[in-house]
RNA sequence: GGGCAGUUACCAAAGUGGCCAACUGGGGCUGACUGUAACUCAGCUGUCUUUCGACUUCGGAGGUUCGAAUCCUUCACUGCCCA
């Protein structure tokens, strides 16, 4: 009754083959449990923080350190450079390439992170979409700039009116992401669009780790403290002359380039980073409570988590 | 003690007789989001109601008026200035 995840390849085929996937918000504690865990089951982590791959930003980004490197094997962790372009198609392929080897020799492989997409990507798939090369980026941008929303609304209108029907039209980046498509392969940008899950061959078990929101901000507010006093503002202007590129454009350096250009106080972009913090931890949160998939747990119930996997893993 | 200014929703701040449940900003809440995604975008934010609408608000009390956040009296508190 059960379809084999794995019809395609029955060589390939590893239902015993568990991917743990620990997600929640940022700060709510991912990176201790996940140690444990991964120290139990003996396995791999593999990132799926997308601030975290840049090893650049080590503080900002509160990336495992690294004496907890030590301790359990990491992938994704500082393996880019904030000048590297990257993005969640490539990571789906990285990933997956390299859970077929992790599982080779691991039954258990867990995945731990909070961007939402990146997650997904891996969960799920993504559609096959080429990369966006510079010229055409630069020319939507450039199109943007000079002749405002409404004028790429009805450039998506002409060229892709479906998608024109389904996208968030006030949006500019979703906009002309799709113009970028349309123009990069000469086709309706909905056309490569089919909404299809793809199966892996492995399971997923999906945890979902949560606080109570005061204190989940408490939390955030009092991390942004601790990396100042790590460094972050030193760890941010290393990077100044580069701020204006989008793996810089990340909470806990974006606010501080406000700062250092003069524009808002320390004081006040401090204050920033905490927001900004709570309000991507709430878009992450947006973004998780439409996956029924998920198992929700507070981080400190490490026993009831571990034990919910045993259940299921045994089964 | 005297003079002046002020007290509006979580905060800041408009409104100075009816168009006011009250501009705007912040915060908060909710949501969208398949390649730049820690991005980007949207809605809500007095109470009750799905909507229509009903009800209670603009420091307190009293008054003027058909009608008050807006005018008057008084009390309380805050700030600045003079003592």
């Amino acid at each position: 009754m059960e379809e084999p995840n794995c019809q395609l390849s029955t060589i390939n085929c590893q239902l015993n083959k568990t991917l743990l996937v620990i997600l929640g918000p940022t700060g709510v504690g991912k990176t201790k449990i996940s140690l444990h865990l991964a120290e139990h089951f003996g396995c791999p982590i593999v990132s799926s923080d997308s601030r975290q791959f840049y090893r650049e930003l080590k503080i900002g980004t509160a990336a495992p350190t690294e004496a907890q490197l030590q301790r359990v094997k990491h992938y994704f962790i500082g393996s880019h450079s904030i000048f590297d372009e990257y993005n969640a198609g490539q990571y789906e392929q990285d990933t997956i390439q390299l859970l077929d080897e992790l599982f080779k020799k691991n039954d258990v492989v867990m995945l731990v992170g909070g961007s939402m997409m990146y997650i997904d990507a891996v969960c799920n798939g993504m559609d096959d979409i080429p990369t966006v090369d510079t010229e055409t980026r630069e020319f939507w941008q450039k199109q943007y700039a000079e002749n405002g929303l409404e004028f790429i609304q009805n450039e998506l209108k002409k060229l892709d009116p479906k998608h024109y029907e389904q996208v968030d039209i006030q949006n500019p980046k979703r906009i002309m992401h799709a113009l970028e498509i349309c123009s990069m392969t000469g086709k309706p940008y909905s056309d490569l669009r089919t909404g299809e899950r793809k199966k892996r061959n492995f399971n997923i078990i999906k945890i979902g780790l949560n606080r109570p929101r005061p204190e989940l901000y408490e939390r955030i507010n009092a991390r942004v403290d601790v990396m100042m006093g790590e460094g972050l503002l030193k760890e941010a202007e290393q990077f100044y002359e580069h701020r204006q590129m989008n793996t810089l454009n990340t909470v806990g350096y974006k606010e501080l380039y406000e700062y250092m250009d003069g524009n808002w106080t320390l004081d006040f972009a401090i204050n920033m980073i905490k927001q900004d913090s709570r309000r991507y931890a709430k878009r992450q949160l947006t973004w998780f409570n439409r996956d029924k998939e998920i198992k929700w747990f507070v981080p400190d119930n490490e026993e009831e988590v571990l034990e919910y996997i045993r259940n299921i893993i045994s089964k």
